[in-house]
DNA sequence: GAATAATGGTTGACAAAGTCCACGAATTGT
DNA sequence: ACAATTCGTGGACTTTGTCAACCATTATTC
């Protein structure tokens, strides 16, 4: 039981691995990497968004993660600010070229992701979503 | 409703990019990479294993893959026999030390996984693989 | 309140991962 | 037999990710 457990959880793995990849891939390579689009992506969605938060959540390299930040900057992108209150914090925020690439990615994510909700029926997109949820929820522990 | 399908699928995705990230990292790299890793499993999992077939079951571009095979050879872990039907066919094979030390490797994703499954319930348990089955099943089209 | 530790971010050097393109060798179809 | 196709190889390159040392600021401890 406990290696069907394991078997099972490996094998769902690996198929998920092969389908986030099949998704990201060559969707995001207009203009930014995957990585960056994670990081873009992440400002917009972290309040008061710090390097460390993004390297919590994204679990990257600090230094990975800085010199994706730079990139970003240098494209004018986001820009940076110094936390009055502890200097140590930098804030990252989004530039609105920043805010509008970051939404024409979007929706190129989105609209892949249509196809699939196109081939799907009702039925199935309802399953897929509760049993990704369950199993995120089971996964966290909450 | 389509707005907030792909929305809570993008949510897993990320979720689950993390998720992923984490249980491989640091598991492999006593021996190799995550990339290796891989072709080590699928060599070992697909009968009659050719490079194609690898190509095409991990989504990976062939010149890669043949670097990954060329260091996997080096170190004695495969070797390759063309076929006698078709000689552009080349069949992978693991070599005994190949099979040794994918068990072992093997041994410790599995007691990665061996870590979930103490900190779940029965019931959890079975929810997981129940829907990460369905999963599979609906975004396969099967 | 000076020394020390901890936190947040930066840098350089490097290693691993992945892409692109051209090629060669073997086979298939006509 | 000669295109077209399939499968694998190789070189050059870019992107992605890791490691360790570092600086600046703030928190802790004596």
């Amino acid at each position: 039981m406990k290696n069907t457990f394991i078997k099972k959880i490996r094998e769902f793995n690996r198929f998920y691995r092969v389908f986030l990849g099949s998704m990201n891939n060559r969707v995001v390579n207009l203009k930014f990497t995957l990585p960056s689009f994670r990081v873009l992506f992440e400002i917009n969605n972290i309040p008061n968004c710090c390097a460390r938060d993004i390297v919590k959540v994204l679990n990257i390299d600090k230094s990975y993660l800085n010199r994706i930040l730079k990139a970003l900057k240098k494209d004018k992108l986001i820009f940076k600010k110094r936390s009055v209150e502890d200097a140590r914090n930098i804030f990252i925020i989004l530039t609105e070229k920043g805010r509008s690439e970051l939404n024409l990615l979007e929706n190129e994510v989105n609209s892949r992701l249509k196809v699939l909700h196109e081939r799907l029926t009702k039925n199935e997109r309802e399953i897929l979503v509760k049993n990704m949820n369950e199993i995120k929820t089971i996964l966290t522990g909450k």
